[in-house]
DNA sequence: AGAAGGATTTAGACTCGTCTAAAAACGTCC
DNA sequence: GGACGTTTTTAGACGAGTCTAAATCCTTCT
């Protein structure tokens, strides 16, 4: 019964399983919105996920995940994580490329595969954006973040993850020696663009308002 | 203009180049069999591989490869034998199953990764099986070859390669230790069945009329 | 409560890749 | 040179996944 889900349920549930919180239903728009796709299109999906028992619809009323649905877009979110990891660690591949290939990858590798690279990457935690792997059991760790453009004035923090889809971006955190693990500081903060100086491994430099939303940092969001 | 292929047409490529030989054109009916599909869907994709320019297509005549077609059936097996030595020689996967991994996977290697697998393996001349990778410039050495089942009584020869598409049939090779590299010296021919008793690194081993003719080793095919 | 505006669903079309059944062409054998 | 069996093509259908345009529903605002 759990027939292989093909690619395109596989971006849908991911999507889905993305923009799904507590309070809000996942709306047809939010997902066309997120994939590209027409809000026709999500409408189609959503009744064929269904159908599968992975997503709960109402009409009119946007998507639930099932525990099924969420199992299968948090295996993704593995296979995705470890594939990513594998290219970058095991291939040398630069980490601006590999979420765009492993974008494709991760609907071709078969658990085999997957465990593997668990094994010889010595179960890493995180991709190299700095986002959790969830484990085999597609147990994931909740952990209290807050956006570097959060910070105030003086404030020190770790920089857990980044933004990962955009490859210019990337770049520009690299450069910047903007990754996972490193130690900021903001120095200073701009009032008008809200551009940051930040000291990054002691070194001051310059952050644009874009880039500090998509650099996450430890520490719980102000209420 | 050399938009990506799909699946489905890399499949037809690839057993068309298999197919291929200088005298007889490939059939519509040969490739329904080798892909296990209908001779209507074998038609409809010769047109369309036809409108790409990748084979030239006859009515009632079959096809034959266009150079451009050549060349992507050679990308095809140059990514399936590298994606087969990375998953033996990097993540230790049995020779047996990693045929029908490559098989998926082919389709989803960019060529920076089918690349990255090459230096990693120290450019492997050929796949676990025995079979030889194209290079880059999708040249392949000629080898001359003939099954096991074709060498006389006290001859002796290596092991080339071996049929890679039964799972079955690998694990009794390996079972047996027939892979490629071996020395091997037919002992006795039973006539009636034709069953070998071989010598394989010395040791005296049964050898099947199947399995014996699955196995290639040097040397000319008798005219 | 009714109307306006926005979101969602439906209707209908298209491509890709597949199938079965029927028609057409081919090649061989007398 | 025609008849027959085999191969190939055509015709028509289907599911997946997408689109645009039109219809419908929902919400909110007056
Ligand atoms: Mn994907
Ligand atoms: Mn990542
Ligand atoms: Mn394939
Ligand atoms: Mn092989």
């Amino acid at each position: 019964m759990p027939r292989e889900l093909s690619p395109a349920m596989e971006d849908y549930l991911l999507a889905i399983y993305r923009l799904e919180s507590d309070d809000r239903r996942v709306t047809t728009g939010d997902i066309a919105q997120e994939l590209g796709v027409s809000a026709a299109s999500t409408t189609s999906m959503f009744k064929r996920l269904a159908q599968e028992r992975l997503v709960v619809y109402r009409e009119y009323g946007g998507v639930t995940l099932t525990e099924a649905g969420r199992a299968s877009a948090i295996g993704l979110v593995r296979r995705h994580r470890l594939a990513e990891r594998f290219l970058t660690d095991l291939l040398a591949l630069p980490w601006d490329d590999v979420h765009r290939i492993a974008d494709r990858l991760e609907h071709a590798l078969p658990p085999e595969v997957i465990e593997r690279f668990d094994g010889l990457l010595n179960h890493p935690r995180t991709c190299p954006h700095g986002h959790p792997i969830p484990d085999a059991q597609g147990e994931l760790p909740e952990r209290a973040m807050r956006p570097l453009s959060a910070l105030a004035e003086g404030e020190e923090a770790v920089i857990l993850q980044v933004e990962e889809r955009d490859p210019e971006l990337l770049r520009y955190f690299a450069e910047r020696g903007l990754r996972p693990g490193r130690r900021v500081a903001v120095l200073d903060r701009e009032p008008l663009e809200g551009a940051l100086l930040v000291a990054v491994n002691g070194r001051p430099t310059l952050v644009s308002p874009r880039a500090a939303a998509s650099v996450f940092v430890n520490g719980e969001v102000e209420a």
